[in-house]
Formats: C-alpha cells, structure tokens, sequence
DNA sequence: CCTACTTAGTTGTCTTCGCAACTACTGGTG
DNA sequence: CACCAGTAGTTGCGAAGACAACTAAGTAGG
C-alpha cells in the first residue's frame, strides 16, 4: 500500500520507533518495580543515579538533568523519596542555595537489593533482543543522538528569542 | 560502598540513553509544535496516526495502543481533540460499543500544514547526527527492540495473576 | 428468550509533571 | 556598603495519564 506522506519517510519512522521503544520498556520495568519494591519507575530512576554516584548524591539540578525532568519535577520526587525515608537532602556548605539529595542508608540498603534485580531484568530483555555486537551499535548511536538533543534542548532555553546583542561585555 | 555494579553494566547504561533520547528528543519537537501549531506533542502523536490511515480514521483500541496510551488516556485525549474541532468520533456500525476516531476536515486541513513542518524539523534533528547508513541501522535495532518488549508487555497482560512467572519469556 | 461472560469505551479519583511566580542566596559594580 | 542581575530550589496551579469501577453492547449456553 503506497500511503504517501508519513510512512514513507524513514527518519520519521525511526523516531516512532524510539518512542515506542522507550515506552514499552519503561512499562515492562515499572511493572516488575512496582510489584517487587514498590517503586514507580521514575523514582527508581532517581535512586539508581544516586547510587551510582560517589557519595551517593547529587545537587539536585545535576539530578533533575539525569533524570529528565525540570527543576520542580525533581523537587516533588524527592519530597517523596524523602517521605519514604529513602533519600534526604543535604544543604550545599559552599553555596546555601543549593541542595544535595543523599541516599539514606535505608536507601541504599534498598538499591543494594532491587539493583541486581533489575540489572538482571535488563539483561533478560536486552539480550533476548540483542547479540553484544548489536547493543554496542545501538549504545554508540544512541549516545550521539542523545549528547545532541541535550545540547539542542538547552541552547533553546538559552534563547529565548531574538538572539541577542547587546554587544559588549558578557 | 562498592559501587562497581551498575556503571559498569553497558545494557544498564544502553537502556538509559534510549529513554534520554527519547525524552530529550519529545521535548524538541514538543516545544516546537507548541509555538507553532498549539498541538501538545501527545496530541500531535494522535493526529499523525489517524493522518497517515486510509480514510484518517481508527478504532479507539487501535489508536490507544499505537499511540501508546491506556483507553482512558486515549479516551481523554480524544476528547479534546474533539473540543478543538480536530477530530470526530464515529459509532461503528458493526458493533455499536465501538467507536472510530475521525479527522475533521479542520483536523485534516491542520495536518496537511503541520506534517511536512514536522518532517523538516525530524530531518534537520537526524540529519545532523547521523548518516543515512547509521539511521537505517538504528531503526532495525529499534524495530526488533520495540516488537519484544511489546509482545512482552502484552504477554503480560493476559496474566492477570498466579500464572507462574518462572517460565519466562518465550 | 434469559442469564452469564466478555469486550469497547467512558468516568471517578489520585498521582505526577510542567510552567510561571516566588524566595533565598551569590557575585559583580558603583 | 547598597544595589542589581543571575542562579538554585520551591510552591501554586492546571493539564494529562493510569487504575479501577462502571455502562453498554455483543456472545454463549441452557
């Protein structure tokens, strides 16, 4: 069937894939997250980049860009990781502004048990999909596209129309 | 403290450049289809599915599921798609609980500017990052990606309970 | 025909997130 | 030092989606 306009055009087929891609496999994870440690796949999200930094924390802008989500997203979430006494929040000495979001101990007792669990959930799926050559493939594009669409997204946040000119000093 | 664990896995790290990629790249073209067409990007999703249809309708169900939604958020959505004078709804006449979504002519007139405006700023996007080779490549990788973990979200929807789990997938 | 079971879609309710406005602090300039 | 611009994070508010309960319609079995 010759549909003309959009199937057509591979580039658009491509980012359909990757949405769906995306979406079907945040489901399939929130679902085992949810039933096994009560986690919505978002703040699992959170814990995880928490756990794997040294310290375990992170100010919570850095935070908020890892985890895809805008400054006040990341507040109300870790109010709620907060609520269930998996993280805390650690005011910045140099700078009282900031904050830093802290695994508790009962934080990272909990991550120290769902990691492995979902680690293996990851690799059942991917590797029912993939040989290792193929998911090195797709984890080299997909790191060019996302440094791109990062860079893409913050410099529209920098204009914010006209890009300006008032020449002189910066 | 060992933190070793989850840095090193690369399926771990492949899984999360697919969902950055994803999300960064929603929100590109989101707010793009904001300022110019007041379209939410889920709306837009909608629209482009019933566009690209022969005779720019679809069952309810059917739309739901390629849209990514559950029914009441297809439900919501088409609701004001409808409100907006974009789209229709059409009782099947077949089976009289069924529904079709419908583009409107507005709807339809709508689409016609906004596809191929979609469609430069998709080609700029990729365009910029890959070849036409690597592209053709990620979207195999993330077509048999996306048809697993479909069927295995839809493999577990038919288990409504004490099916047991250990058999895996297959 | 009548009662049960199933399916398509909708609605009530709760959660989550983004935007914009706001507070608190920092740093540079006169 | 006072002031002003810029930055980090939070809060009010509204939009959007998921889940579960529900309605309406089709399908079996007796």
């Amino acid at each position: 069937m010759g549909r003309t306009t959009v199937t057509d055009d591979g580039r658009m087929t491509t980012v359909g894939l990757l949405f769906e891609s995306s979406a079907g496999l945040r489901r399939l994870f929130q679902r085992r997250l949810e039933n096994e440690r009560s986690l919505s796949s978002q703040s699992f999200d959170v814990l995880i980049r928490l756990a794997r930094t040294p310290g375990s924390e992170l100010r919570m802008s850095e935070l908020a860009a890892q985890a895809s989500l805008t400054p006040s997203g990341l507040t109300r979430s870790v109010d709620r990781l907060q609520d269930q006494g998996l993280v805390a929040r650690r005011v910045c000495p140099e700078d009282r502004r900031g904050a830093f979001a802290v695994l508790t101990p009962a934080g990272q007792e909990l991550m120290d048990q769902a990691i492995p669990d979902h680690l293996a959930h990851v690799n059942e799926v991917l590797n029912d999909v993939f040989t290792a050559d193929e998911e090195a493939t797709l984890a080299a594009l997909l790191r060019k596209l996302r440094d791109h669409v990062l860079d893409a997204n913050a410099a529209y946040g920098i204009e914010p129309e006209e890009t300006d000119l008032c020449s002189g000093a910066e």
